[in-house]
RNA sequence: GCCCAGAUGGUGGAAUUGGUAGACACGUUGGACUUAAAAUCCAAUGACCAUUGCGGUCGUGCGGGUUCAAGUCCCGCUCUGGGUACCA
């Protein structure tokens, strides 16, 4: 019969809903392992073959554990807050709150259709007041600890919608994507996190965590630890300013010929020259459409203007000038760049374009000193031009030159860092309000926590004329100061939804919780997370600032580990024609019509087969056929054993001796089976799991002509592998194989016969000059001698050797017999 | 631009430490079953050359290198994807 797969899985998923079969009981900390995906961002469209992707298999490494033992707590939640809901609202009129819960009921149901383990009882989302609360509170106590602070951050603004534009909407060109006009740059005040006062924590901890090499190193270079110098330039005609720039290359001071200055600096208009006011004014006006990546760009023609003001060089009291340029950023460093055209190839460049000076102040050992540069020498070489330090080696000289700015207090020895304050606040409405109120008399102040939370009022004008949409609502804007009971302001800005993402899996472990942001009690028994899973598209920002939250929490006594995710995956992308699967691009494929045709078993079997987890890859549905067969084929093996287990007792181990040919093999392919499933699915690699299990259903086609014993020994363990991956069917094959209880009921798994792994043979492979020319096989860890004799005993061997030197010959033990000849 | 990945038959992909390249599938071809088709089962299937048979050469994006031996290590590229701080 025809694998019944829709009243199977049917009749499984209300057994388990029943039974309450993935309830998880908190309490129980034995063998406890929290696995989360990261939570959906419930937008218009229905789930689609991406979501499966990623949570499918991260189901099946969670029915894997939970079938060896494991208290597993599995839950799923919404990310509710966001920008589509609103740039919906605009669109459709649709109110966010409402599109976002009809979107939220919609995926539920769609999820439950996958059968996952998800505890519904642990199910969340951001978008409500008890979640958000939290929010609020947790940044008043940012803002207590001295971590929350506002200064002028740009914004994309959109001169004709009058609205601030996220960097998505600006397109390629720099054009607003509703408006197609040029998109500026607008300096607003806004509240950022002090995420760089733990840099090197959040460095450090990279090195006690179980992620992928790949995003604890994007982790490393976007913080961007550099040790160096910064040095004090004095300014020609002011005593009281100088210019702080930060180099790498001290050891290059004396070649120095101008300074450049971030356009942005306030110091640039304080400095300009009465002649050079037009010029600068006309250049700054030029690049206010340019994003950081053209300003930055290496290929992109040097632009700048000087300011008619002068520097002065501390290390030789040189008169060098003071330049603007895009390239240099207000927000990296302290905003000015010393220029040394001679070895450095930005600074080269832009010196040859504008005639600047270009000196030479290191040269390659051996090489000739008075050669002019024709290109800049970044090496490190011998110092010249560089008074007492001369024909010292540049290296050497980094550390020489630091001390001796150091003592005449011209400079110091300084860390940098690449990493920038975590900016949080939002021109939107669909956010959790920012708690802080304006008030004339006090400043700024924040909200008493018992007044939390700030309600995110649902009437509001989405397309309030500049700003913020909440500017927009005066009962929500006008407040009492709660120090002097005076008219204030509410900060109408709402924050950043990274804020959302960065502790809800602490909420999870119990999301009703009043009396604080999450139960510190199960925080602490249950964190960190033991398996994270998500795209590494989050490598440097979500999985950043959570790292970063998670380490505030613990400093105010909160949890008590210092880094929220013990083991990260990234699942790859599933894409269609080679784009990533949108709805506005419409091209999302639904997994309805092959749920239909073959079930949610075969489907998220076959998205597991597909290829290499962590890779992802274009969507075909080509080789479903292929898995469907398989379960097909497994499906009637077992049918074909009815009630076995109920007529026979399987022994967990038999003696080999004893055993036929036949069933010998039988035994060795299942352990073997076993073995490697084990490893595959424990390091997520699903596609070669399930490759595993075809092999050995292809292997159990004799399984017929075995003893009714082996039959119950084969057909339980293949039962029980097929379980994280197919487990609908799965419990319906161990319920005909005659067992009462489920198998998620009662979780089982087998042991491996280590014996029946060894083999007894192996194959040799005689390469001559590293070329296959025979193979054999003999007995596991033959003598050497015995190798050499029957592979020179090969008539190909000979063949290719006769008339020739034996040069050399290598065996790899077990595996490999090489012979070298000219 | 910068940071991080990836590239293997007609297709998806496999290959712990460098040690038989192509597991497992899809597709294709041939066969069995059938009045026929579908389904199922069996066999073959990297390319090229040779062939009655034995066999041989090439082959893991491109160009170099290290090694007895390279998909795997090193150097230099190309293309594709992710991120680049307001999509999440």
């Amino acid at each position: 019969m025809k694998y019944p797969f829709a009243d199977v899985e049917k009749k499984w998923q209300k057994t388990w809903e029943d039974n309450k079969t993935y309830k998880t009981d908190l309490t129980d900390l034995e063998k406890k392992l929290y696995t989360l995906v990261m939570f959906i961002y419930p937008s218009g469209s229905k789930l689609h073959i991406g979501h499966w992707y990623n949570y499918a298999p991260t189901d099946s490494w969670a029915r894997y554990k939970k079938m060896r033992g494991f208290n597993v707590f599995e839950p799923m939640g919404y990310d509710a807050f966001g920008l589509p809901a609103e740039n919906y609202a605009i669109k459709t009129g649709i109110h966010p709150q409402d599109s976002t819960v009809t979107n939220i009921d919609d995926i539920r149901e769609q999820l439950k259709t996958m059968g996952c383990m998800y505890d519904w009882d642990a199910e969340l989302m951001t978008c409500v007041p008890e979640y958000y609360k939290w929010n609020q509170w947790l940044f008043i106590q940012l803002y207590k600890k001295g971590l929350a602070y506002r200064k002028n951050a740009p914004v994309n603004w959109c001169p004709s919608c009058q609205t601030v534009l996220a960097n998505e909407q600006v397109q390629s060109d720099g054009t607003c994507e509703r408006c197609d006009t040029m998109v500026e740059r607008k300096n607003l005040t806004q509240w950022f996190f002090k995420i760089t006062n733990y840099a090197d924590e959040l460095l450090d901890g990279l090195k006690t965590i179980d992620w992928p090499d790949k995003t604890k190193l994007m982790q490393e270079n976007w913080i961007g630890k550099s040790f160096g110098t910064e040095v004090k330039f004095g300014v020609d005609g002011y005593k009281d300013k100088e210019i702080r720039v930060f180099t790498t290359r001290p050891d290059t001071l004396f070649g120095v010929t101008y300074v450049v200055l971030a356009p942005e600096l306030d110091l640039v208009q304080e400095l300009t020259t009465d002649e050079n006011k037009k010029a600068v004014a006309e250049y700054i006006e030029s690049i206010k459409s340019l994003s950081e990546i053209e300003r930055t760009s290496t290929v992109k023609e040097k632009t700048g203007v000087p300011t008619g003001a002068y520097a002065i060089n501390p290390v030789n009291d040189e008169k060098i000038p003071i330049w603007i340029a895009d390239y240099a950023l207000a927000n990296y460093g302290t905003g000015s760049v010393m220029a040394v055209p001679g070895h450095d190839d930005r600074d080269f460049e832009f010196a040859a374009k504008f005639n600047l000076p270009i000196r030479k102040v290191i040269f390659e050992k051996g090489s000739d000193a008075d050669v002019e540069l024709t290109e800049a020498y970044t090496a490190p070489g011998t110092m010249v031009n560089s008074e007492q330090f001369n024909e010292m080696d540049s290296i050497e000289c980094k550390s020489k030159i630091t001390d001796w700015l150091s003592e005449n207090d011209n400079g110091e020895k300084k860390i940098n860092y690449r990493l920038r304050d975590w900016l949080i606040s939002r021109q939107r409405y669909w956010g959790t309000p920012i708690p802080i109120v304006y008030c004339d008399t006090c400043g700024e102040v924040t909200v008493p926590e018992e007044e939390l939370p700030v309600e995110l009022p649902y009437e509001v004008d989405f397309k309030h004329d500049g700003g913020s949409p909440l500017e927009g609502n005066a009962e929500f804007l006008n407040a009492t100061c709660p120090k002097c009971g005076g008219a204030a302001k509410r900060d109408v800005d709402t924050m950043d939804t990274f804020m959302d993402s960065s502790w809800y899996y602490l909420r999870y472990l119990n999301p009703k919780f009043s009396d604080g942001m999450f139960d510190t009690k199960l925080g602490d028994d249950w964190t960190p997370v033991d398996m994270y899973v998500g795209g590494a598209e989050h490598a440097t920002m979500h999985l950043l600032y959570a790292r970063f939250i998670h380490k505030f929490l613990r400093d105010i006594g909160m949890v008590n580990s210092d880094e929220p995710f013990k083991r990260l995956i990234h699942q790859g992308t599933i894409t269609n024609n080679g784009a990533k699967m949108s709805k506005s691009k419409g091209n999302v494929v639904n997994p309805g019509s092959f749920i239909d045709e073959y079930g949610s078993d075969v489907f998220r079997m076959y998205l597991m087969f597909m290829g290499p987890y962590e890779l992802g890859g274009d969507w075909s549905d080509k080789g479903i056929v292929g898995v469907d067969r398989f379960v097909q084929r497994a499906y009637s093996l077992f049918e074909n054993n009815k009630d076995l287990s109920k007529t026979v007792a399987a022994p967990s181990k038999f003696d080999m001796e004893k055993l036929t040919e036949i069933e010998k093999s039988v035994y060795q392919l299942v352990n073997k089976t076993l073995s490697k499933f084990e490893v595959e699915i424990e390091n997520y690699r699903f596609n070669t799991a399930v490759a595993t299990l075809m092999e050995l259903n292809n292997g159990l086609k004799e399984l017929p002509n075995c003893s009714n014993e082996i039959q119950l020994f084969a057909s339980e363990r293949f039962i029980t592998m097929l379980a994280p991956l197919a487990p609908h069917m799965a419990e319906e094959c161990w319920s005909i194989l005659g067992n009462e209880k489920g198998l998620f009921d009662n979780p089982i798994w087998f042991e491996i016969d280590e014996s029946a792994l060894v083999q007894d043979s192996v194959t040799i492979i005689v390469q001559v000059n590293g070329k296959v020319r025979a193979k054999f096989d003999l007995p596991r860890d033959s003598e050497e001698a015995t190798v050499k004799e029957t592979a020179w005993n090969e008539e190909k061997v000979k063949a290719h050797t006769d008339g020739k030197t034996v040069v050399k010959e290598i065996y790899v033990k077990n595996k490999i017999y090489n012979i070298v000849v000219r």
